[in-house]
DNA sequence: TTATTACCCTATCGATTTAATAGAGTAAGC
DNA sequence: GCTTACTCTATTAAATCGATAGGGTAATAA
């Protein structure tokens, strides 16, 4: 299931990839036309300018702009920060790792098998689309 | 992110595949080969009896079994029972849709554009495995 | 310089879900 | 008729999620 902070996250991203510039847009713009509460919207917008996705411009005029081309930021990179790993299992998972602590072996695992191909074909998906795909 | 309940429900269903005969599995049995909490197991045995996918026998010599040869039982079937939607948002998924409450147009929703994809290559991969294939 | 604007951060809270446990009930077989 | 093993209900602790509140701080315009 898909977080209501990546949801909003993706939402929010769209909508400054839409605009025709890349000058600051307030939160509360983007709260209001995205129907996200301001207040956990602010929270998402912070990891996401943390992790060098989006800057952000303080005073009168100020807010949250992207700083590279839409076309240049992929969905991996982008769902890896909202959502977390991309695998279903930490022990498929690319960037974040854990070993099963029952599950003796891995090769021989049928839940590691078959989420290998989940990974890989989720994957592919978000690796094909950036952020540029997603605007209407 | 896979439930435990998903997880175990898998583990359980390979090492019933992986018998020899039909012949009915102690719970006991299951749960010490596979390192699960017997109770825990008991109740996810039981949903999977109720959909159809497991039959069980009482008293002395019973246990559960599989109904059907595991290469007629896709992936996609024990997923749904299991896990629930394969989807990560309710606005794509075929067998448990619901509309987004915020989101006035779906057509135009960027979130939903990206997880259609993700879920039809996910399902791919679920139609192309069979409980036979995760069987070592 | 000063007031304003808007970002930044911490803490908290209720609701929900998850994983596990306990215990009693019931049906089948020897 | 007694044992075995499945069946069901209830409870619980822990974790997570979504949201809210409130204050702090930095940058900009006037």
């Amino acid at each position: 299931m898909l977080s209501k902070k990546t949801k909003y996250g993706l939402k929010a991203l769209t909508f400054l990839a839409s605009q025709k510039g890349r000058a600051p847009v307030q939160i509360s713009e983007i709260a209001k036309h995205e129907n996200i509460s301001q207040k956990f919207l602010e929270s998402i917008l912070l990891t996401l300018r943390k992790t060098g996705i989006l800057g952000s411009k303080k005073g009168k005029g100020g807010g949250y702009y992207l700083i590279k081309d839409p076309k240049d930021i992929p969905m991996t990179t982008v769902m890896r920060v909202l959502e977390g790993p991309i695998a279903m299992v930490p022990c498929v998972s690319l960037n974040f790792y854990e070993k099963c602590e029952d599950c003796p072996d891995e090769a021989s695992c049928s839940v590691h098998k078959l989420m290998l191909q989940v990974r890989d074909s989720t994957l592919e998906v978000f690796k094909n689309n950036t952020l540029a795909d997603l605007v209407p």
